[in-house]
DNA sequence: TATGAATGAGGCTTCATTCAT
DNA sequence: GATGAATGAAGCCTCATTCAT
């Protein structure tokens, strides 16, 4: 089967992930819906854990990408670049709906694994961030704020419709897997980085003096 | 043990549920915990599902009634009435900490018991939520709006603090058990109500006039 | 099955390490020798290792009260107390031998279980052996003797017969599990101890003499 | 690699079958400490089994051997030819311990393999010593005895140094794998046989007519 | 000749639950 | 009302081996 066996066992394991849990799925489940010898998932990830920590890294990889993208407009403006990051981010967790619902869950959770995850990718996903909002806060664009707050907010409003896709559809009505719905989230967003980041004095001084 | 058997066994199952996950925690380990006798759990609680669905309750309870505390003071404003029950649901999940996060991660899972609780308790919810933005719209208080919407980003915003403590300890340092914390974070969030859910234009409006 | 099923597995054990070794034997196969759901192993023994351990320690027990019966006799003559302790060893592994074969067997493997085995019970051995020696070395019955060299050809004489009783039947044609056999076996060791390790000197003065 | 490879799994499977025996050792375990592929055991010896074969027989071709070595001096005296044969035995032993442990241990074991090899290596011994233990009889060289005995109280004697060394050297604090340990306990194997298997009386009568 | 991929069988252990007491 | 014994199912993983290359 070859790197396909790979791949479709990955595929099997997110969408498990996704829906029961990695302690609700059984290496059996995974190795049935892949159509694949339950042997192999040791075989090629070493353990269970391994092909959970090889959808983590997966994850993190494109994720902490989404953002140095968006980060090379930091010169063009605080606000700007931060837009640019919460749309790749946004972008990048509906194309990977599934993996994203589930990292969001497992991460959640005491483990090794976890703790490495938040030593590397989450520590850099803050140092970015950070360097954001403090360019933001020195050019005056932001007010003056707590730039760990600040990702705090941006990061749950970012994770929400992705971390319980069932509560979107059957009690919001709100369809995540639609791109309609990405495009208008991420224009909330924006409406967030205006409305509460962004310098509201200075705003006041420019609409006074008109 | 009687009375007290019953509300160690919860106990303990909240801090294992909330540190390693329903599934990553067996009923020996919440039995050991409790110091009590592992078919104590089915005695008192059916099946371990049923524990669950006890903690399940027993959050959405308390949390439902933290939405309808606040919903009280509908007429004296919508802003104001989003911002105390913002405030009611901030201060129950920091009080109810372990709970919380336990809560937020198992109803990301499709099982019997989350769909119930969604036709329940978030129905509810949202019911309620529906309204106040709604009354904020009509009232001119809030700028149009799509409530879902609004609904989301506020439950991100409310939820994601408590869904991953161990980051925001180590990869923050925001120190979410704190009093602190709450009060400044509660903050933050009005001023999201003010900064994007409140009409602008009467803002921009009065300012001009003045 | 109560007490019952704890018995029933632990002779089944003794009997599938004697002829198969531990690790060549399986939970399932001694549980269907002895009738028994296979996990009760673990919930009688805690593991499979925890049952070799039972059977080790059930062993050395009876084996080091063998020579602490013997040792009471240490004052009517160091060979004597001798013989009745090869005695004693001889008829209790003579009573259980497939129990003496599997330990003999396993004990030459090297692992934690083995090693805490040696720094108890056989310890123990080696002391009340050495004791003997030395009376006997002091007292001038037995020749000046390395006592640790004579504890080894003790074990080696004592322990053969039952390592490999399938080499004693079909290759020597004894038959260890013969009443006359340790009968027989016994009176050689006697020998040794007379003709090997009693003080020839004085055996060749007394002829001398007479 | 070669016949190089070959020779490096025989080397390695022999040190691991002696620490952790023939079933508590895996064919990758091998495999790894050889630095070799694991196919190639499979693709040598045709299976796990086939390597152990390999190792039985090259250990009881020497061992035999040493036997037969011994035996030529026949006619110069049972006693002194026995004695030849057990120094044989003790060096070919001695510089093959790990060998010898392993395979003391595993012919204790019911199996296929053991049961060729005692049909042939080790009736040939048993031959071997019974035609020297015959010839001492008929010279009255020595006293008249169970020959099958005899076999197994000298098997014994030199067997036990070898099939523990872990014990040997914590417990006993004899070191078998130096020089000293082989010459010393060779000497003690005379003791025996001079002292067991030797016509007494004629040593009396000698002694007597002085 | 030599090997990496792949596998089915079976390894031990843990699970949630039941039931007689 | 409460529990210790016992269980069948299922957990993850390792095994020796095979096979195409």
């Amino acid at each position: 089967m070859g790197e396909n066996g790979k791949a479709a066992i990955v595929k099997a394991a997110i969408a498990l992930f996704n829906s029961n849990g990695f302690d609700g799925t059984s290496i059996r489940d995974i190795a049935k819906k892949a159509k694949v010898n339950p042997a192999n998932i040791s075989y090629y990830f070493e353990s269970k854990n391994g092909l959970l920590e090889h959808c983590f890294t997966a994850f993190f990889e494109g994720y902490v990408e989404s953002i140095e993208k968006g980060l090379s407009l930091l010169d063009q403006g605080a606000a700007n670049c931060l837009k640019k990051i919460a749309e790749n981010i946004m972008y990048y967790q509906y194309e990977n709906m599934q993996l994203t619902r589930m990292i969001l869950r497992e991460i959640s959770i005491d483990s090794q694994i976890v703790r490495e995850i938040m030593s590397t990718y989450l520590m850099k996903e803050r140092f970015y961030l950070s360097k954001v909002m403090e360019r933001g806060v020195k050019t005056r664009e932001f007010r003056t704020l707590a730039s760990n707050y600040m990702i705090l907010q941006l990061k749950g409003l970012l994770s929400m419709p992705f971390l319980n896709t069932q509560y979107m559809t059957e009690v919001l009505h709100v369809l995540p897997n639609e791109k309609y719905f990405a495009e208008k989230y991420i224009r909330e967003i924006f409406h967030w980085i205006d409305g509460v980041l962004c310098n509201r004095e200075i705003d006041r001084f420019y609409l006074a003096v008109k």
